[in-house]
DNA sequence: GTGATAGTTAGGCACATGCTTAACCAATCG
DNA sequence: CGATTGGTTAAGCATGTGCCTAACTATCAC
């Protein structure tokens, strides 16, 4: 738990980037190779790689070589702290927006106290 | 709903700074003014704007000027599309799980046959 | 062995980001 | 009015990001 905001950093960031977010699409679905990864991306292998590199940095996707291939895997554990961090931030805002609306109704019920 | 991916783009990379969300931290507490959210963050005033202009930008912050002072409020909606996009991985992956389960399901009762 | 396949590393370039200081504008206070 | 307060703009700098090509390694097929 601690130096969270580190990894939300990392995992915000690497979702920043539609490459990145197609690649997880992409491996939530099965898993998949380097080359899978890269066929529909129209971008270079070594560009692909980079991206995957920043996933694997953040948690999202897990990587095992055997032989000469190498097979990415989703990690979907890494998206809960993101999940969290929303949650808690609509947590914020809601018990925000229920204190306001007990205020008016306060304000109600004094101006019109047979209501 | 056009062009989701831009949003989503500029919405996670929004959140991927740590003073970025500590300010949507602050603004899902209660509303403030552009020096209330530069105060606890040990930068200059124009760095303070320009993370209000990204997270403007992204829709998650609103701001409105009144006099010289410019008031910041949180914009709860721009989250939801970082929301459906997770539960839509969540999907994904869970139904791959399942068909897992029941593939192995399936191998344990033609082993089994009376089971 | 040769050659093809899958991936990796290195170097470099263009642009974006995050920050700074200095100067500036506009509403308020006395 | 002049001074202060709250915010904004401009310019510049250091670093990070995203991509490329070229060269390389390691496995696999024959």
């Amino acid at each position: 738990m601690l130096n969270q905001s580190a990894h939300l950093d990392r995992t915000f960031h690497a979702l920043a980037d539609p490459a990145r977010r197609a690649m997880v699409e992409r491996l939530s679905h099965s898993p998949a190779t380097v080359s899978d990864l890269a066929r529909p991306l129209s971008m270079s292998l070594p560009a692909v790689l980079q991206h995957l590199m920043v996933l694997e940095n953040a948690g999202l996707v897990a990587t095992r070589k055997q032989g000469r291939v190498r097979t990415c895997e989703i990690a979907p554990a890494a998206l809960a702290p993101l999940e969290a961090w929303i949650a808690a931030r609509r947590a914020e805002w809601e018990q925000r927006f229920d204190a306001l609306a007990s205020y008016l109704d306060g304000l109600q019920r004094q101006g019109d106290p047979d209501a």
